[in-house]
DNA sequence: GCACTGTTGTTATGAGACTACTAACAACAC
DNA sequence: GTGTTGTTAGTAGTCTCATAACAACAGTGC
């Protein structure tokens, strides 16, 4: 890796550029004047002095105050525990507040014609995770492609099905149905034109009322594909679509 | 608290002010349209579409392509696990590197007469129950100050003591002692001067050869004492300080 | 069907704050 | 006498904040 790349991981975790540079020059030096930090750091030698008094008020650099004075960075584990700590603060400042105006939409009655898109790979999986941690009564997945069925997602389903939900697992891929052939959790091949060559990367219905459908567009430039999710709960486009659904998964429906 | 602490928590997350802000506002509303999020955050509407747009790419927010576009946020939990991975993968991979490059000077055997230091209750105690994990045969810790027995140092020392370490506390006050009545940690009063009106916040020594002194300064602005701590390994100074130190705390030298 | 008004989504631009970077200098060490 | 140290000042660049403008569109009244 290089260090460009660490210098930019510590900007994002709350340092500016210098500080980030001159504490990873005193990870190399062990300890050292502003003149040898400045030397390995490139860090111009006036400004290596605040970019280490910052560093040591946030405790991730010690401080001898001798002729010239000597800094040294304190020890990767606490500076882990040091950042982590800021981060785990201001998380809970944070959201000890939205917690507190959070209002509970869920449970208004209103019935929304919402059609949610979440795009990117990651997201799309918190989101079908999510929405199968909230099943109450059934959960269906599926998925042609084996690398979309992902550990987690094999984690939330097999946590669902143990606490007593009917959990289904749809797939042409028979390594991705023989991953539960040891769970209660029935597996089938899907109908078509779920079984052919198809764009869509991964299908979730939960409750008989909540739908999800991903699709797979162009490969961005890390090589994976980008996937799109739309998605949609008690609303009668998630009815029209559990409809179609169920219409493909006979064996299915008379468990549901 | 106050919104704005809310909002300062979540830029020191990575967000920018009008992003925290709209997120904010959309946990509010549940979800809503620019001109909602506008009203409620005081955002300016023109800026909302972007703002909300940088939040989607993040996770933290779901769109709608509808007409008006409606936005809504992730569940609070999901919002939490994205700041968290993202923490987790930016320390990955800045201590990844730092770890790599970090030169181990601890066993070069060059004997230097550094004293460093340390401020900030938080920082010394960081510094002290390092140098409380790493000794390899003895410790000895003396506060006069139950609040500065904290439950980390507790526990620091308490695990030493298990791993077959020689651990002593010294106080004048029962109250630290007692702390320790159900271990093999030897316990006593400290000698004048120790048990006088002092500064003397903290007092440490490991394996006979390092040893750290706090001491307790003027109060800062929240009303905790800001302290400062002077500590030293292998060194002269140490040697020197440790001499005294043992000629005041007979009890433990015949065992150490 | 048309005119008018309000809304939407997008783009542009300047101000302010913060960081990067350079320069200068008194005091000091060697 | 020379080089180093620690401090201070100032400018440039970048990012975010904040305002303004506008084409396109939706809604409403006649």
């Amino acid at each position: 890796m290089a260090e460009s790349d660490a210098v930019s991981s510590l900007e994002r975790l709350g340092l500016t550029g210098y500080e980030a540079r001159v504490f990873i020059a005193l990870q190399k030096l062990g300890s050292g004047t502003a003149r040898d930090v400045h030397r390995v750091a490139e860090v111009p030698r006036s400004q290596v002095y605040s970019a280490a008094e910052n560093l040591e008020e946030r405790g991730l650099v010690e401080v001898q105050q001798s002729n010239p004075m000597r800094y040294r960075p304190v020890s990767i584990e606490t500076a882990r525990s040091i950042l982590r700590e800021r981060f785990e603060r201001e998380q809970e400042r944070a959201f000890d507040y939205v917690e507190g105006v959070r209002e509970e939409h869920s449970d208004d009655g209103e019935e929304q014609e919402d059609i949610w898109t979440v795009r990117g790979q990651e997201h799309v999986e918190d989101r079908i995770v999510e929405l199968i941690r909230e099943a109450e009564e059934s959960v269906i997945f599926g998925t042609p492609d084996p690398d979309l069925m992902t550990e987690t997602i094999e984690t939330a389903l097999r946590d669902r099905e143990k606490a007593g939900l009917y959990v289904g697992v749809v797939s042409v891929d028979e390594g991705v149905r023989n991953r539960f052939a040891d769970d209660a959790v029935l597996t089938t091949v899907p109908p078509p034109p779920f079984s052919g060559d198809t764009s869509i990367g991964r299908v979730v219905r939960v409750d008989g009322k909540g739908v999800l459908l991903s699709v797979l567009g162009e490969e961005d430039v890390s090589g994976i594909n980008r996937e799109t999710a739309f998605w949609s709960v008690e609303t009668n486009f998630a009815s029209a679509l559990i409809e179609l659904m169920n219409s493909s998964f006979d064996s299915f429906d008379r468990k549901v």
